[in-house]
DNA sequence: GTCTATATCTCGATAGAC
DNA sequence: GTCTATCGAGATATAGAC
Protein backbone atom coordinates (compact mmCIF):
# COMPACT_ATOMS: atom_id res chain seq x y z
CA UNK A 1 0.00 0.00 0.00
CA UNK A 2 2.58 2.27 0.87
CA UNK A 3 3.51 4.91 -2.15
CA UNK A 4 6.33 6.67 -2.68
CA UNK A 5 5.60 10.28 -1.11
CA UNK A 6 5.42 12.49 -4.61
CA UNK A 7 3.19 10.11 -6.27
CA UNK A 8 -0.45 10.42 -4.66
CA UNK A 9 -2.07 11.51 -6.86
CA UNK A 10 0.30 12.01 -9.24
CA UNK A 11 0.41 15.58 -7.78
CA UNK A 12 4.24 16.46 -8.76
CA UNK A 13 4.00 16.44 -12.46
CA UNK A 14 1.15 19.09 -12.40
CA UNK A 15 2.98 21.20 -10.06
CA UNK A 16 5.86 21.38 -12.59
CA UNK A 17 4.01 22.53 -15.12
CA UNK A 18 2.06 25.27 -12.97
CA UNK A 19 5.47 25.99 -11.83
CA UNK A 20 7.08 26.53 -15.33
CA UNK A 21 4.19 28.28 -16.28
CA UNK A 22 4.19 31.12 -13.54
CA UNK A 23 8.28 31.30 -13.76
CA UNK A 24 8.32 31.44 -17.97
CA UNK A 25 5.39 33.99 -17.60
CA UNK A 26 7.16 35.97 -15.19
CA UNK A 27 10.90 35.87 -16.11
CA UNK A 28 10.99 34.34 -20.03
CA UNK A 29 11.62 30.94 -21.15
CA UNK A 30 15.35 31.63 -21.54
CA UNK A 31 15.85 33.30 -18.31
CA UNK A 32 14.28 30.68 -16.38
CA UNK A 33 16.82 27.43 -15.23
CA UNK A 34 15.70 23.97 -14.64
CA UNK A 35 17.39 24.59 -11.09
CA UNK A 36 14.81 27.52 -10.27
CA UNK A 37 11.57 25.41 -11.56
CA UNK A 38 12.85 22.37 -9.46
CA UNK A 39 13.28 24.71 -6.37
CA UNK A 40 9.87 25.74 -6.72
CA UNK A 41 8.21 22.68 -6.98
CA UNK A 42 10.56 21.59 -4.15
CA UNK A 43 12.64 18.68 -5.61
CA UNK A 44 16.01 18.13 -7.24
CA UNK A 45 16.87 19.25 -11.05
CA UNK A 46 17.52 15.51 -11.84
CA UNK A 47 13.57 14.57 -10.77
CA UNK A 48 12.21 16.95 -12.90
CA UNK A 49 13.05 14.42 -15.63
CA UNK A 50 10.83 11.97 -14.87
CA UNK A 51 7.86 14.15 -16.12
CA UNK A 52 9.44 15.89 -19.07
CA UNK A 53 12.02 14.63 -21.73
CA UNK A 54 13.28 18.23 -21.41
CA UNK A 55 12.90 22.08 -21.24
CA UNK A 56 11.73 22.75 -24.82
CA UNK A 57 9.24 20.33 -24.66
CA UNK A 58 7.68 21.73 -21.27
CA UNK A 59 7.14 25.37 -23.23
CA UNK A 60 5.56 23.34 -26.30
CA UNK A 61 3.16 21.31 -23.76
CA UNK A 62 2.82 25.15 -22.13
CA UNK A 63 1.65 26.55 -25.24
CA UNK A 64 -0.12 23.88 -27.06
CA UNK A 65 -2.38 23.11 -24.38
CA UNK A 66 -2.82 27.04 -23.81
CA UNK A 67 -3.85 26.85 -27.49
CA UNK A 68 -6.31 24.22 -27.44
CA UNK A 69 -8.03 25.00 -24.70
CA UNK A 70 -8.63 28.27 -26.71
CA UNK A 71 -10.08 26.35 -29.20
CA UNK A 72 -12.30 24.15 -27.55
CA UNK A 73 -13.36 27.28 -24.46
CA UNK A 74 -14.71 29.06 -28.23
CA UNK A 75 -16.41 25.87 -29.58
CA UNK A 76 -18.42 25.07 -26.09
CA UNK A 77 -18.91 29.20 -25.64
CA UNK A 78 -22.76 29.30 -26.13
CA UNK A 79 -23.08 31.64 -28.57
CA UNK A 80 -25.69 32.43 -31.56
CA UNK A 81 -25.10 31.77 -35.03
CA UNK A 82 -26.68 33.58 -38.15
CA UNK A 83 -26.67 36.62 -36.97
CA UNK A 84 -22.85 38.05 -37.63
CA UNK A 85 -23.00 41.07 -35.48
CA UNK A 86 -24.34 38.65 -32.05
CA UNK A 87 -21.38 36.44 -33.08
CA UNK A 88 -18.89 39.26 -32.74
CA UNK A 89 -20.22 40.92 -29.83
CA UNK A 90 -19.69 37.21 -27.87
CA UNK A 91 -16.33 36.61 -29.48
CA UNK A 92 -15.65 39.91 -28.14
CA UNK A 93 -16.24 39.39 -24.59
CA UNK A 94 -15.80 35.71 -24.62
CA UNK A 95 -11.90 37.04 -25.99
CA UNK A 96 -11.61 39.67 -23.30
CA UNK A 97 -12.86 37.15 -20.45
CA UNK A 98 -10.60 34.32 -21.69
CA UNK A 99 -7.68 36.61 -21.72
CA UNK A 100 -7.62 37.73 -18.14
CA UNK A 101 -8.75 34.66 -16.61
CA UNK A 102 -5.61 32.97 -18.00
CA UNK A 103 -2.78 35.84 -18.38
CA UNK A 104 0.08 33.45 -17.32
CA UNK A 105 -0.57 31.43 -20.42
CA UNK A 106 -1.72 34.43 -23.01
CA UNK A 107 1.44 36.14 -22.18
CA UNK A 108 3.53 33.02 -22.99
CA UNK A 109 1.79 32.06 -26.13
CA UNK A 110 2.48 35.34 -27.13
CA UNK A 111 6.05 36.54 -25.68
CA UNK A 112 7.99 33.00 -26.13
CA UNK A 113 7.25 31.78 -29.81
CA UNK A 114 10.85 32.73 -30.80
CA UNK A 115 11.92 30.11 -28.28
CA UNK A 116 10.11 26.97 -30.04
CA UNK A 117 11.86 25.08 -32.26
CA UNK A 118 11.34 25.18 -36.04
CA UNK A 119 8.53 21.81 -35.77
CA UNK A 120 6.82 23.11 -32.45
CA UNK A 121 6.54 26.58 -34.13
CA UNK A 122 4.78 25.53 -37.05
CA UNK A 123 2.49 23.34 -35.14
CA UNK A 124 1.55 26.21 -32.72
CA UNK A 125 1.49 28.93 -35.26
CA UNK A 126 -1.45 26.49 -36.54
CA UNK A 127 -3.86 26.94 -34.03
CA UNK A 128 -3.19 30.62 -33.56
CA UNK A 129 -4.30 30.45 -37.08
CA UNK A 130 -7.24 28.44 -36.98
CA UNK A 131 -8.28 30.91 -33.89
CA UNK A 132 -7.71 34.21 -35.69
CA UNK A 133 -9.82 32.10 -38.63
CA UNK A 134 -12.92 32.14 -36.39
CA UNK A 135 -12.90 35.92 -36.05
CA UNK A 136 -12.08 36.53 -39.69
CA UNK A 137 -15.21 33.91 -40.56
CA UNK A 138 -17.44 35.97 -38.38
CA UNK A 139 -15.71 39.82 -40.09
CA UNK A 140 -16.13 37.84 -43.43
CA UNK A 141 -20.54 37.20 -43.06
CA UNK A 142 -20.57 40.52 -41.53
CA UNK A 143 -19.58 41.88 -44.48
CA UNK A 144 -21.26 40.28 -47.27
CA UNK A 145 -24.33 41.18 -44.99
CA UNK A 146 -23.35 44.81 -45.31
CA UNK A 147 -23.39 45.07 -41.34
CA UNK A 148 -20.01 46.86 -41.09
CA UNK A 149 -18.10 48.97 -43.30
CA UNK A 150 -14.85 47.02 -43.20
CA UNK A 151 -12.71 46.57 -46.82
CA UNK A 152 -10.37 43.77 -45.12
CA UNK A 153 -11.67 41.44 -42.70
CA UNK A 154 -8.14 39.71 -42.83
CA UNK A 155 -6.64 42.90 -41.32
CA UNK A 156 -9.89 43.94 -39.19
CA UNK A 157 -9.44 40.81 -37.62
CA UNK A 158 -5.52 41.18 -36.40
CA UNK A 159 -6.48 45.00 -35.73
CA UNK A 160 -9.09 44.11 -33.04
CA UNK A 161 -7.35 40.82 -31.73
CA UNK A 162 -4.67 42.70 -30.98
CA UNK A 163 -6.94 45.56 -29.53
CA UNK A 164 -8.42 42.66 -27.25
CA UNK A 165 -5.40 40.81 -26.05
CA UNK A 166 -4.07 43.85 -25.10
CA UNK A 167 -6.56 44.35 -22.14
CA UNK A 168 -4.19 42.02 -19.98
CA UNK A 169 -1.46 44.51 -20.13
CA UNK A 170 -3.23 46.73 -17.90
CA UNK A 171 -6.09 45.37 -16.54
CA UNK A 172 -6.00 45.37 -12.56
CA UNK A 173 -8.90 43.68 -10.34
CA UNK A 174 -9.57 45.57 -7.52
CA UNK A 175 -9.35 48.53 -9.84
CA UNK A 176 -11.93 51.70 -10.55
CA UNK A 177 -13.37 48.57 -13.55
CA UNK A 178 -14.83 45.67 -13.23
CA UNK A 179 -14.05 43.10 -15.97
CA UNK A 180 -17.33 43.22 -16.80
CA UNK A 181 -17.42 46.72 -17.53
CA UNK A 182 -13.98 46.68 -19.66
CA UNK A 183 -16.13 44.04 -21.44
CA UNK A 184 -18.78 46.68 -22.42
CA UNK A 185 -16.12 49.24 -23.46
CA UNK A 186 -13.88 47.02 -25.64
CA UNK A 187 -17.02 45.56 -27.31
CA UNK A 188 -18.00 49.36 -27.99
CA UNK A 189 -14.22 49.74 -29.37
CA UNK A 190 -14.81 46.92 -31.16
CA UNK A 191 -18.31 47.73 -33.31
CA UNK A 192 -16.68 50.96 -33.85
CA UNK A 193 -13.35 49.76 -35.01
CA UNK A 194 -15.22 48.03 -37.82
CA UNK A 195 -17.86 50.25 -38.30
CA UNK A 196 -21.06 48.68 -37.21
CA UNK A 197 -24.35 49.82 -37.31
CA UNK A 198 -25.16 51.07 -33.81
CA UNK A 199 -28.53 49.49 -32.82
CA UNK B 1 48.51 58.69 -38.92
CA UNK B 2 48.40 54.91 -38.84
CA UNK B 3 45.09 53.54 -36.35
CA UNK B 4 44.15 50.34 -35.37
CA UNK B 5 41.77 48.86 -38.09
CA UNK B 6 38.38 49.06 -35.76
CA UNK B 7 38.95 52.89 -35.22
CA UNK B 8 38.44 54.74 -38.64
CA UNK B 9 35.52 56.55 -37.90
CA UNK B 10 34.68 54.59 -34.81
CA UNK B 11 32.49 52.19 -36.42
CA UNK B 12 32.90 49.14 -34.40
CA UNK B 13 31.13 50.68 -31.23
CA UNK B 14 27.99 51.12 -33.42
CA UNK B 15 27.99 47.68 -35.03
CA UNK B 16 27.78 46.36 -31.14
CA UNK B 17 24.56 48.25 -30.63
CA UNK B 18 23.06 47.63 -34.87
CA UNK B 19 23.93 43.82 -34.27
CA UNK B 20 22.72 43.47 -30.77
CA UNK B 21 19.18 45.19 -31.68
CA UNK B 22 19.00 42.27 -34.29
CA UNK B 23 20.16 39.51 -32.53
CA UNK B 24 17.87 40.39 -29.25
CA UNK B 25 14.90 41.02 -31.48
CA UNK B 26 15.54 37.66 -33.17
CA UNK B 27 15.85 35.19 -30.44
CA UNK B 28 15.45 37.15 -27.39
CA UNK B 29 18.00 39.23 -24.91
CA UNK B 30 18.15 35.94 -22.37
CA UNK B 31 18.70 33.48 -25.53
CA UNK B 32 21.72 35.66 -26.92
CA UNK B 33 25.22 35.62 -25.92
CA UNK B 34 28.01 38.05 -25.98
CA UNK B 35 29.98 35.52 -28.11
CA UNK B 36 27.14 35.30 -30.59
CA UNK B 37 26.85 39.27 -30.37
CA UNK B 38 30.97 39.70 -31.11
CA UNK B 39 31.14 36.83 -33.88
CA UNK B 40 28.23 38.76 -36.15
CA UNK B 41 30.38 41.83 -35.41
CA UNK B 42 33.37 40.13 -36.38
CA UNK B 43 35.66 40.70 -33.32
CA UNK B 44 35.89 38.39 -30.02
CA UNK B 45 33.98 38.76 -27.16
CA UNK B 46 36.33 40.33 -24.67
CA UNK B 47 36.84 43.38 -27.38
CA UNK B 48 33.06 44.16 -27.12
CA UNK B 49 33.57 45.41 -23.15
CA UNK B 50 35.55 48.65 -25.25
CA UNK B 51 32.52 49.47 -26.21
CA UNK B 52 29.73 48.39 -23.15
CA UNK B 53 30.19 48.04 -19.89
CA UNK B 54 28.22 45.00 -19.40
CA UNK B 55 25.26 43.30 -21.44
CA UNK B 56 22.36 44.84 -18.97
CA UNK B 57 23.30 48.50 -20.72
CA UNK B 58 23.19 47.16 -23.92
CA UNK B 59 19.84 46.14 -23.43
CA UNK B 60 18.68 49.75 -21.86
CA UNK B 61 20.80 51.56 -24.02
CA UNK B 62 18.83 50.04 -27.26
CA UNK B 63 15.53 50.75 -25.42
CA UNK B 64 15.95 54.05 -24.33
CA UNK B 65 17.76 55.52 -27.06
CA UNK B 66 14.58 53.39 -29.10
CA UNK B 67 11.68 55.62 -26.46
CA UNK B 68 13.64 58.68 -26.30
CA UNK B 69 13.19 58.64 -30.75
CA UNK B 70 10.00 57.66 -30.24
CA UNK B 71 8.88 61.02 -28.23
CA UNK B 72 11.23 63.15 -29.89
CA UNK B 73 9.44 61.95 -33.49
CA UNK B 74 6.25 62.44 -32.16
CA UNK B 75 6.90 65.94 -31.14
CA UNK B 76 8.80 66.97 -34.51
CA UNK B 77 6.21 65.05 -36.36
CA UNK B 78 4.07 68.30 -37.70
CA UNK B 79 0.44 67.98 -37.10
CA UNK B 80 -2.03 70.14 -36.29
CA UNK B 81 -3.00 71.41 -32.90
CA UNK B 82 -6.08 72.85 -31.91
CA UNK B 83 -8.76 70.06 -33.41
CA UNK B 84 -8.72 66.76 -32.02
CA UNK B 85 -9.62 64.66 -34.56
CA UNK B 86 -7.00 65.91 -36.62
CA UNK B 87 -4.57 65.42 -33.77
CA UNK B 88 -5.84 61.75 -33.77
CA UNK B 89 -5.31 60.92 -36.71
CA UNK B 90 -1.79 62.22 -37.17
CA UNK B 91 -1.28 60.67 -33.96
CA UNK B 92 -2.72 57.32 -35.75
CA UNK B 93 -0.83 57.54 -39.00
CA UNK B 94 2.89 58.66 -37.45
CA UNK B 95 2.48 55.79 -35.02
CA UNK B 96 2.13 53.39 -37.52
CA UNK B 97 4.67 54.84 -39.52
CA UNK B 98 6.71 54.51 -37.04
CA UNK B 99 6.27 51.28 -35.83
CA UNK B 100 7.16 49.37 -39.47
CA UNK B 101 10.18 51.37 -39.89
CA UNK B 102 11.50 50.10 -36.64
CA UNK B 103 10.66 46.76 -35.89
CA UNK B 104 13.14 45.69 -34.58
CA UNK B 105 13.52 48.25 -32.09
CA UNK B 106 9.92 48.34 -31.14
CA UNK B 107 9.30 44.25 -31.02
CA UNK B 108 12.74 44.79 -27.92
CA UNK B 109 10.62 47.55 -26.41
CA UNK B 110 7.73 45.73 -25.90
CA UNK B 111 9.08 42.21 -25.03
CA UNK B 112 12.35 42.89 -22.73
CA UNK B 113 10.47 45.05 -20.12
CA UNK B 114 11.23 41.65 -17.96
CA UNK B 115 15.13 41.98 -18.43
CA UNK B 116 15.82 45.21 -17.32
CA UNK B 117 17.09 45.55 -13.75
CA UNK B 118 14.80 47.45 -11.54
CA UNK B 119 15.96 51.08 -12.15
CA UNK B 120 16.46 50.03 -15.71
CA UNK B 121 13.23 49.37 -15.90
CA UNK B 122 10.96 52.29 -14.19
CA UNK B 123 13.28 54.27 -16.40
CA UNK B 124 11.75 52.96 -19.32
CA UNK B 125 8.21 53.14 -18.33
CA UNK B 126 8.33 56.66 -17.55
CA UNK B 127 9.08 57.01 -21.01
CA UNK B 128 6.32 54.70 -22.35
CA UNK B 129 3.87 56.36 -20.05
CA UNK B 130 4.79 59.92 -21.23
CA UNK B 131 4.16 58.39 -24.81
CA UNK B 132 0.82 56.38 -23.97
CA UNK B 133 -0.16 60.20 -22.21
CA UNK B 134 0.24 61.84 -25.91
CA UNK B 135 -2.59 60.24 -27.14
CA UNK B 136 -4.54 59.99 -23.44
CA UNK B 137 -4.48 63.85 -24.06
CA UNK B 138 -5.58 63.76 -27.36
CA UNK B 139 -8.72 62.00 -26.58
CA UNK B 140 -9.43 63.78 -23.05
CA UNK B 141 -10.01 66.59 -25.30
CA UNK B 142 -12.10 64.73 -27.91
CA UNK B 143 -13.82 63.40 -25.57
CA UNK B 144 -14.35 67.10 -23.80
CA UNK B 145 -15.75 68.52 -27.33
CA UNK B 146 -18.21 66.18 -27.70
CA UNK B 147 -16.28 65.03 -30.74
CA UNK B 148 -15.91 61.07 -30.15
CA UNK B 149 -17.96 58.87 -27.51
CA UNK B 150 -15.29 56.85 -25.31
CA UNK B 151 -16.24 56.65 -21.65
CA UNK B 152 -12.90 56.23 -20.62
CA UNK B 153 -9.63 58.05 -22.44
CA UNK B 154 -7.54 56.67 -20.72
CA UNK B 155 -8.87 52.93 -21.75
CA UNK B 156 -9.27 54.08 -25.07
CA UNK B 157 -5.61 55.38 -25.46
CA UNK B 158 -5.12 51.67 -24.56
CA UNK B 159 -6.97 50.04 -27.20
CA UNK B 160 -6.05 52.25 -29.89
CA UNK B 161 -2.33 51.63 -29.33
CA UNK B 162 -2.56 48.09 -28.70
CA UNK B 163 -4.32 47.78 -31.92
CA UNK B 164 -2.07 50.45 -33.78
CA UNK B 165 1.13 48.39 -32.48
CA UNK B 166 0.05 45.00 -33.53
CA UNK B 167 0.56 46.12 -37.17
CA UNK B 168 4.13 44.97 -36.99
CA UNK B 169 3.21 41.29 -36.39
CA UNK B 170 1.50 40.65 -39.90
CA UNK B 171 2.68 43.19 -42.05
CA UNK B 172 5.15 42.48 -44.81
CA UNK B 173 6.37 44.32 -47.67
CA UNK B 174 5.77 43.25 -51.14
CA UNK B 175 2.16 42.24 -50.08
CA UNK B 176 -1.35 43.26 -51.33
CA UNK B 177 -1.24 46.04 -49.23
CA UNK B 178 1.22 49.14 -49.09
CA UNK B 179 2.02 50.94 -45.95
CA UNK B 180 -0.22 53.88 -47.00
CA UNK B 181 -3.24 51.69 -47.80
CA UNK B 182 -2.86 50.46 -44.20
CA UNK B 183 -2.15 53.47 -42.46
CA UNK B 184 -5.92 54.28 -44.24
CA UNK B 185 -7.38 51.35 -42.61
CA UNK B 186 -5.82 51.43 -39.62
CA UNK B 187 -7.26 55.68 -39.34
CA UNK B 188 -10.56 53.77 -39.88
CA UNK B 189 -10.38 51.49 -37.26
CA UNK B 190 -9.05 54.26 -34.87
CA UNK B 191 -11.96 56.63 -36.00
CA UNK B 192 -14.60 53.80 -35.56
CA UNK B 193 -13.21 52.39 -32.11
CA UNK B 194 -13.48 56.18 -30.09
CA UNK B 195 -16.37 56.48 -31.79
CA UNK B 196 -15.97 59.59 -33.73
CA UNK B 197 -18.31 61.24 -35.98
CA UNK B 198 -17.94 60.44 -39.89
CA UNK B 199 -16.96 63.41 -41.67
C1' DG C 1 10.03 8.77 -7.66
C1' DT C 2 13.64 11.21 -5.75
C1' DC C 3 18.14 11.56 -4.45
C1' DT C 4 23.39 12.61 -5.09
C1' DA C 5 26.92 13.08 -8.15
C1' DT C 6 28.65 14.34 -12.27
C1' DA C 7 29.62 14.78 -17.40
C1' DT C 8 29.78 18.27 -20.66
C1' DC C 9 29.07 22.60 -22.06
C1' DT C 10 28.42 27.57 -22.31
C1' DC C 11 27.89 31.73 -19.99
C1' DG C 12 29.49 36.89 -18.65
C1' DA C 13 33.35 39.17 -17.61
C1' DT C 14 38.42 40.09 -16.81
C1' DA C 15 43.70 40.16 -17.37
C1' DG C 16 47.50 41.11 -19.87
C1' DA C 17 50.22 40.77 -24.32
C1' DC C 18 50.69 43.31 -28.50
C1' DG D 1 41.41 48.30 -29.95
C1' DT D 2 41.69 43.53 -30.43
C1' DC D 3 43.66 39.39 -29.31
C1' DT D 4 44.30 34.86 -26.42
C1' DA D 5 43.55 32.70 -22.29
C1' DT D 6 41.05 31.93 -18.43
C1' DC D 7 38.20 32.39 -14.08
C1' DG D 8 34.18 31.14 -11.65
C1' DA D 9 29.61 30.29 -12.11
C1' DG D 10 25.71 28.08 -13.72
C1' DA D 11 23.44 25.65 -17.59
C1' DT D 12 20.98 20.98 -19.41
C1' DA D 13 20.84 16.44 -18.99
C1' DT D 14 22.22 11.70 -17.43
C1' DA D 15 23.70 7.69 -14.31
C1' DG D 16 23.00 4.89 -10.66
C1' DA D 17 21.93 4.22 -5.59
C1' DC D 18 17.99 3.78 -2.69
Amino acid sequence: MARTAGSFGGVTGPRVLSTAQRLFARHGYAAVSMRQIASEVGVQAGALYNYIPDKQSLLFDLMRTHMDEVLQAWEDEPHPTGDPLAELEAFTRFHVRFHLERREAVFIAYMELRNLDPENLEALLARRKAYEESLTDILRRAKAARLVSISDPKVAAYGVIAMLTGVQTWFKDGGDLSREKVADIYWEMTRGAVGAMRG
